[in-house]
RNA sequence: GUCUUGUUAGCUCAGCUGGUAGAGCACGUCACUUUUAAUGAUGUGGCCGAUGGUUCGAAUCCAUCACAGGACACCA
């Protein structure tokens, strides 16, 4: 049952006690005049002056009380809004008669949201705070905050209830004002390239541009499922198709696979498509892209990461096959010879499937010999076609593809690659997907034949690329785990019946 | 999916080889007009994650389940 901890109740009976004094606990004519950034900033000459104060000026400041000291006649406390934190001195005199003792001292507490009107002066302590004359109630908290020193730390608290973990913890708002900044900053840099933003469905027929589980809804009025999006590619691949020569589209993807630090079911990436360029385009407008993020972010272009250091001033950039002896340290004779490489996994206890081709088991050696070691932004290029099948064949070598994966502190962040336009190519790809899918791999691509149809119409040559933006912010904010860019992250409900509600 | 570690008051945490459930913060009451996690006194507050089992007796031991953290696998 909803309040029924005690605590609760008895703040319910402060506020209704409140409210029998003629003070409404839910009061919302507020009259703030300043957020405390700003009366920090105005004020920081009070320190300075004759007693430390100067009782001509008045400003009105709102906030939630984070702290709380009452000394008898007088009290401080802290007040916090977005903007920061500003301690508030009140006494008993400078009040209306009364409020102090039976409305401020009885019913005011820690969580509560107040407004505060009043002079600047710089206390004993040297710090500066606001002399408060008015004080109002705007909003009465009923559920106690967490405790005042050491917060909110369980993690499971933190993202069930991530509103307790914003008010508890400013770095996190922090982390979150980074990942918008990013998002916004993102939106400028390709707009001011000249990329148009564009929405494409998140419900799709077929499940494309990807491989991956997608998650099934159902269309009433229609009768038919449809699937979440695992990716926008084919979308906006018929856009460059429709003539546009620059698209971009941030937003969610969803796969129905499982979660753990870099995983959750829904994500947000960036694609972008840009006709007439070519990958190796792409390796350049990507490094530009950092170079404009970390400038507007302002930050160091050297970046601490757990216990990695990354420098993001060096991108260097290897083909995948020989990133496999150079970096993986995989004898330069086998990579090219699947019998050889499937001796060598045994060898070294790595299963694979069966019937894996030669470019899935080259694949398969990046995976477990490369990849962790790539720390500096690295540009892996020229995958396998086996195992990139939208991606344009290379004119010099037909069994590699035009395309990169660019990998940081070990991990990709991005996928870009020229685009198979050649409509017949890609539907033999597709075809061989499907054969794959019929032979059990469930996360093989569909046919697609809407697409390949739009494909026959003639797409210019384009570039494309994704950029997995929460494993970018994690990146840039030092995050191990994706739950902890995410303000809402995917969660298991706690009770078991919510869990089996829909089978019955 | 596998292994592993957790789950005790609103929050942060103790609780040893099984013997009446503990602290700090918060909250109540009292004192205190320049404090800084204010201070001093005093008091209230528990389905010990859930269900079974072992035992005279279980927060503690065992099993199963739920949720979470970490690692591994899967997800190119």
């Amino acid at each position: 049952m909803a309040f029924e901890n005690k605590f609760v109740q008895l703040r319910i009976e402060k506020a209704e006690l409140l409210r029998q004094s003629g003070i409404n606990p839910y009061c919302n004519n507020s009259q703030r005049n300043s957020t405390i950034k700003k009366y920090i900033n105005v004020n920081s000459d009070i320190a300075n002056k004759e007693n430390k104060r100067d009782e001509h000026r008045h400003y009105t400041v709102s906030g939630r009380i984070k702290l709380l000291r009452i000394m008898g006649k007088a009290s401080f406390l802290q007040l916090e809004d977005e903007s920061g934190v500003l301690q508030i001195y009140v006494a008993r005199d400078n009040l209306p008669e009364d409020f102090y003792n039976d409305v401020f001292k009885k019913n005011i507490e820690v969580g509560d949201i107040i407004e505060a009107g009043g002079y600047p002066f710089v206390t004993n302590q040297g710090e500066l705070s606001l002399h408060a004359s008015e004080f109002k109630l705007l909003t009465k908290a009923i559920a106690p905050l967490p405790e005042k020193f050491h917060g909110i730390t369980d993690k499971e608290t933190r993202y069930r209830k991530r509103y307790l973990d914003l008010i508890m913890n400013a770095d996190v708002r922090k982390t979150f004002q980074i990942r918008s900044k990013v998002i916004s900053l993102t939106r400028r840099f390709f707009e001011d390239k000249g990329f148009l933003e564009v929405e494409t469905p998140m419900m799709h027929p077929i499940a494309g541009g990807a491989n991956a589980k997608p998650f099934v809804t159902h269309h009433n009025a229609l009768s038919i499922d449809r699937f979440l999006r695992i990716a926008p590619e084919l979308y906006l691949k018929r856009l460059i198709v429709g003539g546009f020569e620059a698209v971009f589209e941030i937003n969610r993807n969803f796969r129905n696979e499982g979660m753990d630090a870099t995983h959750n079911p829904e994500f947000t990436s960036i694609e972008f498509y840009w006709a007439y360029k070519t990958y190796k385009d792409l390796i350049e407008i990507t490094k530009e892209y950092f170079r404009y993020l970390f400038e507007h972010l302002d930050l160091p272009t050297y970046l601490p990461y757990g216990d990695l250091e990354i420098d993001f001033n060096k991108f260097s950039e290897i083909p995948l096959i020989k990133s496999l002896h150079t970096i993986g340290e995989v004898p330069q004779e086998i990579v090219n010879d699947k019998d050889k490489i499937l001796e060598f996994l045994k060898s070294k206890n790595i299963s694979v499937k069966n019937n894996l081709s030669l470019g899935q088991l080259q694949g398969e050696l990046f995976d477990a010999f490369v990849e962790k070691k790539l720390i500096n932004p690295t540009f892996i290029t020229e995958y396998p076609v086996a195992i990139s099948p939208l991606a344009r064949r290379s004119d010099i070598n037909p069994e590699i593809t035009e395309r990169f994966e660019l990998f940081i502190a070990g991990r990709e962040i991005a996928n870009a690659f020229s685009e198979l336009n050649d409509p017949v190519d890609q539907y033999e790809r597709f075809k061989a997907q499907v054969e794959s899918k019929d032979g059990g791999d469930d996360e093989a691509h569909a046919m697609d034949e809407d697409f390949i149809e739009a494909l026959s119409y003639g797409m210019a040559p384009t570039a494309g690329q994704g950029i997995g933006i929460d494993r970018l912010v994690m990146l840039l904010t030092n995050e191990h785990s994706i739950r902890d860019v995410l303000l809402f992250p995917a969660m298991k409900p706690i009770h078991n019946d919510e869990l089996h509600q829909e089978e019955e």
